[in-house]
DNA sequence: TAGTGGTCTAGACCACGTG
DNA sequence: ACGTGGTCTAGACCACTAC
């Protein structure tokens, strides 16, 4: 067991992502500049801007020169770069178009419950959407989301976006995605989902199941991802550099 | 055009880098000490640490406390944390045994030629071995891997390992692979293949093409990998945290 | 011009591993 | 006891943004 207070640079880093937890700071504007900081935690610049940096390298926080450090924006832009791993077979990386088939207010199952860190059969939304690239349906989506975490949800907010899922969350609801985690597995397309692909039924589809995560590893979304396969594929760089 | 001399650490961290390419430092002994590297390069240890701290955070060097700064070891426990992605429909993840299938020597294909970065018909080696967990097969590879990087390969190389292939590379040949890049699809199980993973025929298979890179994105091999799909899957975190 | 983050320094003190 | 990396400090100077 690692005691997060043990050094004082873990401390304030502790402390600043309690406060972004809470939501205290928006992500458009800047959290409070580094001497302000080290003057609240005692502590000299350096050790403020060593808790920081270890932020950002997280993927939550961005410095911008001359402006301040700001909370990660879910631009369209970010997600491709860090959470899209879905490509075409000419390796071409875009974000797909989201049309919504259907949304439904359904209880968890326990399998479902226990992703989402929820009690079994509590109230939760389902919600089907077919994403295509260039007018060709490429994925069907199956997201299920927590009703407590996100109370009046409703079809609109899904038909007509200009924004991506995730920069919902965090406009409407305050939640920003920091991880996730995703399993892949081949699997035989069934009837619906291979029909919305516009494929024959029973050809080889990518299934990727994927739970997304916000401050201190709790639970945002799960869905379940159906990708035509032939024109279509996932990538992933390992080892950093 | 980012010049990587434009700030102290950035050319004490591109020195290293060379000298590391080089395989100067071999992955068992400690690279010099922090105080020895700032007189070398006129710079203040912080700096030093600074240039070290990123190859660190790159997966290239490892600190030990009290002992050194090292190269890091392909041990089978860093491959199983960092470089395999695949585990059981369970969520178990551990190391498969490999069994040789064929070695053989060839021309590479305009495909396998670019993607290795060597020209086109040069001499490679085509290694094909079977991959099981507890004498379940669930993989099969096949692997590229130039002639003239790994001269004098020979099938006792692959036929009894009690290493990662990467350590082997990294033991004979001083060659450390760094990162990775994989792409991922379903195809419908060929009859070679389906045999070998004892599935019936056109079944689902995930297919993961993958390069090696060493220092410098220096391609060091290309595999394409056959996964028994019902039974094992791939798995990834994004985001970091 | 004032305020922000970015680089770099020089040094104190601590924790760990080896002899 | 000594040398290694690990933490933390206080401050100089630079680069960029905003007003």
């Amino acid at each position: 067991m690692v005691k997060t207070t043990e050094f004082a640079y873990k401390r304030v880093k502790y402390a600043l992502t309690e406060l972004l937890r809470q939501n205290k700071w928006r992500h458009n504007q800047a959290i409070p500049s580094e001497p302000i900081l080290a003057s609240r935690y005692q502590v000299s610049i350096g050790t403020i801007r060593r808790a920081i940096n270890e932020l950002v390298a997280e993927n939550i926080l961005v410095r911008e020169q001359g402006r301040g450090t700001f909370v990660v924006s879910h631009t369209p832009d970010y997600m491709l770069n860090v959470f899209f791993r879905i490509e075409s077979s000419e390796g071409v990386r875009e974000l797909p178009n989201s049309k919504l088939l259907s949304f439904e207010k359904i209880r968890a199952s326990k399998v479902i419950s226990k992703k989402l860190a929820i009690k079994p059969y509590e109230k939760i939304y389902r919600v089907k959407t077919l994403l295509s690239f260039r007018n060709q349906p490429a994925i069907v989506d199956e997201i299920y989301l927590s009703e407590k975490m996100f109370p009046n949800l409703s079809e609109s907010f899904f038909s007509d976006r200009n924004e991506t899922l995730y920069g919902l969350f965090q406009r409407v609801y305050g939640i920003t995605v920091l991880n996730i985690s995703e399993t892949i597995e081949a699997i035989p397309g069934n009837q619906y989902i291979s029909k919305l692909l516009k494929l024959k039924i029973n050809l080889p589809l990518l299934c990727v199941n994927r739970v997304a995560y916000a401050y201190k590893g709790k639970p945002v979304d799960m869905r379940i991802r159906y990708i035509h396969s032939s024109k279509y594929r996932y990538f992933n760089n390992l080892g950093g550099g």
